[in-house]
DNA sequence: AAAAAAT
């Protein structure tokens, strides 16, 4: 079997993996190592998960001991769709660099340009950068890039999606030919393949995990629910108590709004939750983020923004609070659990109008989700237990709320949920027919849990704090003097002390 | 229809 030690790296680097835990490459490591190291160009096709990020470093890391940089000219260049990327990798420096004496610079958005001057000013080994902040520098004239032997393109599907090709493209040109160009991308659209070809001179391709698809090891369940936000939230809420082996979610919304309404309900109800999303300041997304990984925070709302590329270890849960309107967003949602083998657990939130868009993930995994409980719209008595009736034709008087709310489990009382410990798993794992709760027939159990109103600060399941750590000042002030016009008002408070101007005016979009 | 990213 190959081991880390086959694969031609230098022993500081070898030294640092074997410190980090491990001896065995993954696919795309023991794939592309010895052709960067080669400095032949590498293309990479592999997702999230696989060790991709540790194909680059490494080699880098062993390539870089020869030489040393010069003033505003970077050795070498990693390119980064998102902020929270392109400081992923920089910890994969640190990590795997702790034996090396190189200067790693980050120039990401959102942080002040003066600490970013400096470093460059002392000489980038390696430079990681999300696009717009790289050409801003460059413009400034902060920065040569005539200086860079190596390239690394991640994620470039995903600059695809974001619309960063161009930026990519002028980036590129300054970049002298004679460079070595590693290039890693999720999927290999025409756009992509076409952009490769004109990257990449004679590369190696390595391609591991086929996209579209998903671990094994993830149990996927649908779960139907009304299309109403509260009754939405209610049903999540039931959804993560009933888990019993929840470690840390991550929560799905398709917007950012609803990221910051979600994360703001859940905190009120006493979950452990924190928030991340593209209009939060750079600080509270970083302590956000930060705070997740270190298991300060059980839950994470988030954006997309979180979908793909963020590493973050032995996620137990995902939970799709919208369904994704993408389906490959579906794929890279979920694929933050299960990831190394380990199990996880899936559940997406679809009311009637998703259907189509689950129709379009179900295509593109080629297998069905089952639906949770014997959930399921299906043209059977469900049909008028879901938002239908209410809008739109009379509601035929029927005195259960939706599904939604009538089938909680728990019984909003922490003491039920912790009492009985709902060994039924049956949310996680088993086949689940409708043996507990016959959904399908909500007038039967309509009657029966007459959900009161929202649990007056129930406990779940008894979180770690009840929330993360930024700017506990501001959140509250927000919260109380904005009671009144709570609901209209979609301001994202509780996210940082210093809340940019642009987040408060037009804050609904 | 939405998110991400420079300000």
């Amino acid at each position: 079997m190959t081991t880390f030690a086959d694969l031609g790296l230098s022993q500081k680097v070898l030294s640092a993996v074997t410190d980090a835990g491990y001896t065995t490459p993954t696919p795309i490591q023991a794939g592309a190592i010895p052709p960067a190291l080669e400095r032949r160009d590498i293309l990479g096709i592999a997702q999230t998960g696989t060790g991709k990020t540790a194909s680059f470093v490494l080699p880098m890391l062993t390539m870089l001991e020869r030489g040393r940089a010069r003033a505003r000219m970077p050795r070498t260049l990693i390119l980064e769709p998102t902020r929270e990327l392109a400081a992923q990798v920089h910890e994969n420096f640190e990590k795997y660099g702790k034996n090396h004496r190189l200067n790693i610079v980050l120039l990401i958005g959102g942080v002040s340009f003066e600490e970013q001057y400096r470093k460059l000013e002392r000489g980038a080994d390696v430079l990681i950068a999300t696009p717009g902040r790289l050409l801003d520098h460059t413009e400034r004239g902060k920065l040569l890039m005539t200086g860079v032997e190596l390239l690394v393109i991640d994620e470039a599907d995903r600059m695809l999606d974001m619309g960063f090709i161009p930026d990519i493209e002028r980036i590129v040109k300054l970049i002298p030919f004679t460079r070595q160009t590693l290039f890693f991308s999720a999927t290999m659209p025409p756009e992509i393949q076409k952009l490769a070809d004109k990257f990449l001179q004679n590369p190696a391709r390595i391609e591991v995990a086929p996209p579209s698809s998903t671990a094994a090891t993830v149990t996927q369940k649908l779960v139907a629910c009304s299309g109403k936000d509260f009754e939405k939230r209610e049903r999540l809420r039931d959804l993560i108590r009933s888990q019993t082996d929840l470690t840390n979610a991550i929560i799905f919304c398709n917007r950012k709004k609803d990221v910051a309404d979600l994360y703001k309900s859940l905190e009120k109800h006493g979950f452990s939750v924190g928030a991340l999303h593209g209009d939060m300041d750079q600080r509270s997304r970083t302590n956000m983020l930060q705070g997740f990984k270190d298991n300060e925070i059980t839950l994470l709302v988030a954006s997309d923004v979180a979908a793909r590329g963020l590493d973050i270890p032995a996620v137990s849960h995902v939970f799709n609070f919208d369904v994704p309107i993408h389906a490959e967003d579906y794929v890279h949602r979920i694929g933050r659990t299960g990831r190394a083998g380990r199990e996880g657990a899936a559940f997406t939130l679809v009311n009637r109008r998703d259907t189509k868009y689950v129709d379009a993930i179900t295509k593109l995994i080629t297998r069905d989700i089952e639906w949770l409980d014997g959930d399921k719209f299906a043209g059977t008595a469900s049909d008028d237990a879901d938002e239908a009736p209410r809008r739109g034709r009379r509601s035929d008087g029927k005195p259960g709320s939706s599904r939604c709310s009538g089938r909680k489990a728990g019984e909003t009382e922490t003491e039920a949920a912790k009492a009985e410990p709902i060994n039924e798993t049956a949310a996680v794992e088993p086949v689940a027919n409708a043996s507990a709760e016959p959904t399908a027939a909500p007038d039967a159990q309509e009657s029966r849990p007459k959900r009161q109103e929202p649990s007056k600060r129930a406990d779940p399941q008894q979180p770690k704090q009840a929330s993360p750590e930024p700017a506990n000042d501001d959140r509250n002030r927000n919260r109380r003097g904005g009671r009144n016009n709570e609901d209209r008002d979609p301001t994202p408070v509780g996210f940082g002390d210093d809340i940019p101007a642009f987040m408060m005016i037009g804050a609904g979009s």
